[in-house]
DNA sequence: CTCTGTGAACTCTTTCACAGCC
DNA sequence: GGCTGTGAAAGAGTTCACAGAG
């Protein structure tokens, strides 16, 4: 029984910013045609990454190239994909249905890429019953009964903050284990269960941090005269 | 000649990655009241962070604690503050009015955290010319104009992928050097301006890969039927 | 005694550079 | 010739553990 199906036998221990690239590649591939080859130079391009890098990063999965030609395009997608469970159809339920919940209803991302949006759930009484698309407000206080029957595994908390801690027990409680948390706010949750935060403010400030610094290095460059 | 400002003597090389800490530990204590002090291993825990991550992110900035005691939260906030940039006030614009734009207009973190946002622009004409706040949608033709105008330096990029790119283009020309891309697209820009991407599609995967990984171990177990 | 600040060890990630296959 | 896959080196980032200030 020596069947390698790329899921199992990983070679080494596949890190965690590698995972991150991958996704990456995924979607690189899904806008070529589905023929032919593709080098790991065009490719690393394409996803703006080095091609040292990408040859690293998909040998971790196994050896998916052709030396002297390229790695497949249909093979190499269907490897990635496999890897990264973008084959099973992963159900979503999105809790906070403001501007942002909303925004996240319509993304693209959701439909053909393995998630499938199953549950919305808010505590404004006025939006509870309403529709977005064709999937029903349902009340905060029904996420456990409702996550459980529909087979909820990934929740997005897209709430205030003050309520994103009470959300993510209620989700865990509900039996997801995977939580990607859009309130800054740092959540506790039992070690088994996975969280990603996607932090708005951090972002900026990142981008405040390296202006200041911009600003700084100007300040002492035209001090000292100098324009070489 | 020793007087340490702590902006220009930064001691070693502030790695990129305690940057993003250093941001936190800002909003946790902007939750805390102002007066007193905080131990690394109470702030560390807030912010979700071990303590000796903690006391390293601010040695970067030079010496703000007092041993025996901890940090003065006054004194570290503004330390903070000033390292992050959070003192001037950056000019924030806007493209692309959508769902996801509209949440990010109403996000609270653009308010007395050093962000003001002073320009919207969509293509969309039926959008141009009507209010969001108090802040006029402009057209996306006017940007370099309008942007020069108000002294806008950090672009948020909320369009389709597909308009990514030229938005970009438009943007460095108007003397944007910081963007916030929400587009899963890879911008090319030159080497000063800098870009972070915020993808959710990709953050929904990286969960999908631990989901997968997940239920790769409980087959393996339950095929062992072991449950110790 | 408490808690910071930091050299040193360690782990994780990237990059180089080239052997090996087409 | 061209391009992949990978050992080995380099680089970044994290954690330990303890000297030393209060």
């Amino acid at each position: 029984m020596s069947v390698q199906t790329g899921d199992e036998r990983d070679g080494r221990h596949l890190p965690e910013a590698a995972v991150e690239r991958l996704a990456g590649y995924l979607r690189v591939l899904s806008t070529l045609p589905p023929i032919g080859t593709i080098c790991s130079d065009d490719l690393a391009t394409a996803a703006g990454v080095k091609p040292a890098q990408l040859r690293r990063d998909l040998s971790y999965l196994g050896s998916n190239g052709t030396r002297g030609v390229g790695y497949d395009i249909v093979l190499l997608t269907q490897t990635l994909s496999s890897a990264l469970g973008a084959q099973q159809s992963h159900r979503v339920a999105l809790v906070g249905v403001g501007n942002l919940g909303r925004a996240l209803v319509g993304y693209s991302g959701f439909r053909g890429r393995g998630f499938k949006l199953a549950a919305l759930f808010d505590v404004d009484p006025h939006k509870v019953g309403r529709f977005v698309g064709d999937l029903r407000i349902d009340a905060g206080a029904d996420i456990v009964e409702v996550c459980t029957d529909r087979g909820i595994s990934i929740g997005v908390i897209a709430t205030p903050r003050e309520s994103a801690q009470g959300v993510a027990d209620v989700l865990v409680a509900a039996g997801v284990r995977s939580i990607l948390n859009f309130a800054p706010a740092v959540l506790e949750v039992p070690s088994d269960v996975r969280i990603r935060r996607v932090d708005l403010g951090l972002e900026l400030q990142m981008l405040a941090f390296h202006e200041a610094r911009r600003a700084e290095e100007t300040t002492r460059t035209s001090n000292r005269g100098s324009t070489s």
